[in-house]
RNA sequence: GUGGUCGUAGCUCAGCUGGUAGAGCACUCGGUUGUGGUCCGAGAUGUCGCGGGUUCGAGCCCCGUCGAUCACCCCA
């Protein structure tokens, strides 16, 4: 029989690394949570449309990059490849722009992208994102873009670093892209390059051939074009950047991958990766909400790779001395087969009165039983033959010293009736 | 999607110019008649990714395929 494997390019967490990656998700979480961002919990799958209309026909990412299939009912649907277009339908449709401006939620879970898999590029993949949608103040700008460097600092990370840029609004990317364009075509460029171009013209900007770079270097540049409003906006935000003592660079030539960002747009990066380095990004999105049939309200929100995260994480050594820490803090362990009933019995009561506890399965000997206790984590461990069972009373040890006390088997969950 | 590299025990890997597999770690048991982490000893474990070909003989050579990985591309 042939044997199952997981599908191409899908990442996966189990113990112990799962515990890594719970980690780093909830540490992400946590900073939002801390924000004042409130949790929205979203399909996986969405109408197609809502893809095409939102990130952008002539994007990679929905050209070729999505897991598109009819459902019974001969609807076109889609394994969410990012998060900011559900989140927009969902305000939109539920009239949650109608309450206090700004909504701040957060979201978690698996992402979808057909792609070419690569260490840190997976076709299922983890985000955890943020967005503050409603109102275009810097002051929320700043505070997205600083939500996800103090996630990242609480982790522990040093090697990243913050690019920011300003796209505009609408009116000077179109301007813009006019001399751009202007500009490429007076370059010699080979057929598939003129192609990319074509297609975004700002792709050029971070072509890796140096010959590119070299003619693109005289190209111009979008912040140049900046109408007063938004260079006085892009300004606000990096003087908050800065007295918050967030580092950061301005890198006029950012591609971003979707076409819905506008105004100030960043992304962080960790050079501990390879190819796929960016561990996260987002910007401001004005035109987003109208195109999907709602009010007219700018956002701004980001998406953090909690994959790629973990991988930064990792190298740079940041679980290398983790402590492992259980959940658990009682192991108990029959000494016989006789006395299984009766642990497993105690076992569940003890889970009743909200003892987090474990027990030895199996018919292991006393010594291998003892390996799993320490393997468990749990804070004691307690062993229960005839002797404990008639008496009532058993000897409760301590795993980190080493030491024994005794205790009344009947009143064994006060003891952890600390918290 | 394009190109390069790789695939041997649960993990990390060794395996000579082709002669039908090994180490360390982990695991199980014992040394210690009812107490783990250290130490010592013993034991179990492989369709050599999968399919085909060349050969008397393939883990090793050839072709295909699947997967991982690196770069391009793209982006979280």
């Amino acid at each position: 029989m042939r044997e199952l494997q997981a599908p191409k390019g899908v990442s996966e967490y189990f113990p112990p690394r799962s515990q890594y990656f719970e980690f780093v998700r909830e540490t992400l979480i946590d900073s939002a949570r801390k924000s004042g961002y409130q949790l929205m919990e979203l399909p996986v799958f969405e109408d197609t449309e809502l893809f095409k209309r939102g990130v952008g026909e002539s994007t990679d990412v929905v050209s070729k990059e999505m897991y598109t299939f009819e459902d019974r009912g001969g609807r076109s649907l889609t394994l969410r490849p990012e998060g900011t277009a559900g989140v927009m339908r969902s305000v939109i449709e539920n009239h949650l722009d109608k309450l206090t401006l700004p909504i701040k939620v957060w979201y978690s879970g698996a992402f979808f992208r057909a792609e070419r898999p690569q260490a840190g590029r997976y076709r299922q993949f983890y985000q955890v994102g943020i967005e503050a949608i409603g109102l275009n103040d810097p002051e929320l700008d700043f505070e997205v873009i600083a939500v996800a460097d103090r996630a990242f600092k609480k982790l522990g990370l040093k090697s990243y670093r913050l690019e920011i840029t300003s796209l505009g609004d609408s009116k000077t990317r179109t301007s813009h892209r006019r001399d751009l364009v202007a500009y490429i075509s007076n370059l010699n460029l080979d057929e598939a390059t003129v192609a990319r171009a074509a297609l975004n013209p700002l792709r050029l900007f971070d072509d890796k051939r140096p010959e590119i770079q070299v003619a693109m270097a005289k190209a111009p540049l979008l912040l140049d074009y900046l109408s007063a409003e938004s260079a006085e906006s892009f300004a606000r935000v990096q003087e908050l950047l800065a007295s918050a003592e967030i580092a950061f660079t301005i890198n006029p030539r950012m591609v971003r991958g979707l076409d819905y960002y506008t105004g100030t747009t960043f992304e962080f990066v960790s050079d501990k990766l390879g190819a796929q380095s960016g561990i996260g990004g987002g910007g401001r999105y004005d035109g987003l909400m109208a195109e999907l049939g709602g009010s007219d309200l700018s956002g701004i929100g980001f998406g953090l790779g909690v994959d790629r995260v973990l991988l930064a994480c990792e190298a740079e050594g940041l679980f290398d001395s983790f402590e492992i820490k259980s959940d658990l803090d009682l192991f108990i362990i029959a000494l016989s087969p006789a006395e299984k009933a009766f642990v497993s019995n105690l076992v569940n009561q003890l889970r009743d009165s909200g003892v987090a506890c474990d027990m030895a399965y199996g018919d292991r000997a006393l010594k291998g039983a003892m390996k799993s206790a320490d393997k468990s984590g749990a804070k004691y461990s307690a062993v229960i033959g005839l002797d404990e069972i008639k008496s009532g009373i058993v000897a409760l040890k301590d795993m980190k010293s080493g030491e024994s006390k005794e205790v009344r088997i009947s009143t064994l969950s006060e003891e952890f009736k600390t918290n």
